[in-house]
DNA sequence: GTCGAATTGATAACCGTTATCATTACGAGT
DNA sequence: ACTCGTAATGATAACGGTTATCAATTCGAC
């Protein structure tokens, strides 16, 4: 039998608490406002949850630059990058053909095969760069 | 007394096993081929030396997308991406005047300030992808 | 050479993540 | 609606990388 993906209040849980959030979110943090809300859902399904959301497209994932792994909705279904404010955690999801082009010719350029590429901007948004001056 | 830094033949060790590196390592990776070299050194003393040397700049750290924290003293001392074997930790310094400008200026198209960016690329270099079929 | 303080290093503690495995419950088929 | 096989769940153990601990060491100013 093929394996059949089942549709539990759990993923679907996970799913909407990643929608409800702006930026990016550490897979903690999002288990934690779950429990929060009252969710008695358990750590490794939210996971589960959050891996399957990336490999099927729906969350994109990235590293902080402390090592962890956060997640987010995006918007876009496709391949893209991100405009992540430093301060807030606003996040601008990015078209970047010019840089995916890029990418795969400096890859092949010196040899290499199987490239992916980490391409992510972090700055101060409008509203931050305000409020700090 | 103010802090001194001692010279201790443990720092010299890493600074000279990293400059013998062509690629960027893990602290672990460093550490594991300065014992095969024969040196007693310690893994909390290599981690310590390498931190110490990034956080004064003469070496570069990165994460790997597992996570893992890598290392390399780089040549060029200005601004500049990788494009990185994850396999054999092979690295090849980049110069991209064209992402940078993309870069600076998709951040100001979206009212970014003080961008920053980290652009790397992981791939298999030809001797690993040969090696691997 | 002395001596205080920085450094070392073996190991424990940490932290995020993944694996384990008994239990639960989805949902296709009847 | 009821069964039943199996995917999913969740508490917890295991895991891997990194950091903290702390007694022993050793650098280097005097």
């Amino acid at each position: 039998m093929v394996a059949v993906k089942r549709n539990t209040w759990q993923r679907e849980a996970v799913r909407e608490a990643l929608d409800s959030r702006d930026g990016f979110v550490s897979a903690q943090g999002l288990h934690q406002g779950l429990r929060d809300a009252g969710s008695p859902i358990g750590l490794a399904t939210v996971y589960r949850a959050l891996a399957d959301l990336a490999t099927v497209g729906e969350a994109d994932s990235l590293q902080s630059p402390e090592g962890e792994s956060l997640y987010r909705a995006c918007a876009t279904t496709g391949h893209h990058h991100h405009l992540i404010c430093r301060s807030c955690g606003l996040t601008v999801e990015i078209e970047a053909t010019e840089v995916e082009q890029w990418a795969k010719r400096t890859a092949s350029d010196h040899g290499f095969t199987e490239a992916q590429h980490i391409v992510d901007i972090f700055g101060l948004c409008h509203q931050c760069a305000s409020a700090k001056a």
